[in-house]
RNA sequence: GGCUGAGUGGCAGAGUGGCUAUGCAGCGGACUGCAAAUCCGUGUACCUCGGUUCGACUCCGGGCUCAGCCUCCA
């Protein structure tokens, strides 16, 4: 039985889904000006696995995660390039989906795009202007009147009169109510725009959350999810879009992921302490950063530090050199039921990805017990470990190529074939009981980064 | 100020009203020419002050500290 805990409610609920055996989930995207930096990265993979353990679960499931492709921001990169805002977004969207790919994301069922979805927000405009809850303005544009909906504050738990005291002092003095947002902005001189019944010009960046999960999983779905900063306004103004639109309950659960850290603060644009999945690429595997995600609960802030990510890359080579010894992978042999059911206990309660990931460190030490005394258990519990790390996106490519590192680390140090020349010699010396000369070869090889490890079947080596 | 959430061993990070988390690092042993990898064993812990309880790191209350939201933000 799946358990999650709900930000609408803050409490963890059992997961029962509006139609059996399916799942409609909606996640906030990226707004696409610049390239995806490790908080991106979290919502991605965080929001990924919750997919694949759905699926696992038996679900039918349709994943909708939108892109942002026209606001106030991207318009503002555009003219500082002096570039149109297409050529701008399809570029950054292009290097989403490379980051994401690389992560081992998989690709969500839909990914609508506030500027293709422009039928479905005007239409959702038209209905709350008609149903009273929103207005235009003497400067044209269109606000939505949060007084005018009743569970305005729930989700984020906060009070209307409070959020009213607490307001800054607005510019925007074409409001009705300083809490009231935009749904439609008017277009000045030169900017992109669209026609609508209210002028020429953009949507507010909420209202096309609304109106896209709408069109794409109907007016009432299952989960919508997205980064914490997101539950207020962004996520209590849909609810109030939604509801006040359709009639109908809108969500029912609510998933918000914490925030990637640097020193003990939000990685964040405007504070500039962040660092984008290129990056650190550079220096370290997808999938390490993929487990170093993985290494803390969703709802936990995790903290970035290379310490963190060398440490990732520690412990995949544990499971890595496991799968590796217990040799070709028999995908018939079966699952451990045991191992199989804590890992799908720690999953079912709130997605632990930590505890998740300590049935797979026992499950290695199994194996390698179990290999170790010469077992006949030793394949199962391979394809066990293979396919749980599977459905946390982990653990998927070939041992010894994750082990030998990446094609990037030998374009620095020496290439697999030099590596391979020098063990040769190396095996030599020792044949000849050369300790002096093999060990000279050993360390050579250790100063480059290469560790050797010598066994009954030759001598293996990888990089560090 | 209002509202959330958190404070666990050297580090990271789960969890539980009494019973080993897990990984890395440390220590001892096995294996090894020596290592590495692996296996076996092992040490260090639950912010603070009260309360509830036979018993609390785990529940309740106060305090302290930290992070986040209240403004664009994943």
């Amino acid at each position: 039985m799946l358990k999650l805990f709900n930000s609408l409610t803050r409490k963890k609920e059992e997961f029962v889904p509006i139609e059996p055996g399916k799942v409609r989930m909606y996640v906030c995207g990226m707004t696409v000006y610049d390239l995806c930096h490790l908080g991106h990265a979290r919502v991605l993979v965080v929001f990924d696995v919750i997919v694949r353990h759905l699926r696992s679960l038996g679900y039918d499931v349709t994943y909708v995660r939108n892109i942002t492709d026209v606001d106030d921001k991207i318009i503002a990169r555009a003219v500082q390039n002096g570039e149109n805002i297409t050529e701008l977004t399809e570029r950054f969207i292009a290097a989403m989906h490379e980051d994401a790919d690389a992560l081992g994301v998989l690709r969500p069922d839909f990914e609508p795009r506030a500027t293709e979805s422009m039928d479905d927000i005007l239409d959702m405009i038209g209905r709350l202007v008609d149903k009273g809850y929103a207005y235009q303005a003497d400067n044209g544009d269109v606000y939505y009147a949060v007084s005018k909906f009743e569970g305005y504050g729930q989700l984020s738990g906060k009070r209307i009169d409070e959020l009213r005291s607490g307001a800054r002092v607005d510019i925007e003095q074409a409001k009705h109510d300083p809490l009231d947002f935009v749904l439609w902005k008017v277009a000045k001189p030169g900017e992109p725009s669209w026609p609508s019944p209210w002028g020429p010009g953009r949507p507010g960046w909420h209202i096309e959350c609304s109106a896209m999960s709408t069109d794409c999983l109907g007016a009432h779905f299952d989960i919508h999810g997205g980064g914490m900063d997101l539950q207020f306004p962004h996520h209590e103004n849909e609810i109030a879009q939604s509801e006040a639109a359709t009639g109908e309950h809108f969500v029912n659960y609510w998933i918000h992921n914490g925030f990637v850290q640097v020193d003990e603060e939000k990685m964040s644009k405007s504070l500039g302490n962040f660092f984008t999945v290129r990056e650190i690429l550079q220096r370290y595997q997808p999938e390490e950063i993929r487990y170093f995600i993985l290494s803390s609960h969703y709802r936990s802030p995790l903290n970035y530090s290379d310490d963190n990510l060398d440490k990732a890359r520690g412990a995949l080579q544990r499971l890595y050199t496991a799968l590796r010894d217990a040799g070709t992978l028999q995908a018939d042999a079966g699952l451990d039921s045991a191992y199989e059911e804590r890992f799908q206990a720690a999953m079912n309660d709130d997605f632990n990805t930590p505890e998740a990931l300590a049935v797979l460190f026992d499950l290695a030490r199994a194996l390698n017990r179990a290999r170790e005394q010469g077992d006949a258990g030793v394949a199962r519990l391979a394809n066990t470990l293979h396919v749980l790390a599977g459905r946390l996106g982990i653990l998927q490519a070939e041992p010894e190529s994750y082990l030998r590192g990446p094609q990037g680390a030998a374009e620095t140090g020496p290439d697999d074939a030099e590596i391979d020349a020098l063990v040769a010699q190396r095996e030599q010396a020792r044949e000849n009981r050369d300790w002096a000369e093999s060990d000279r070869i050993r360390d050579q090889l250790a100063e480059l980064g290469i560790v050797l490890e010598d066994g009954a079947g030759g001598t293996r080596w990888r990089r560090e």
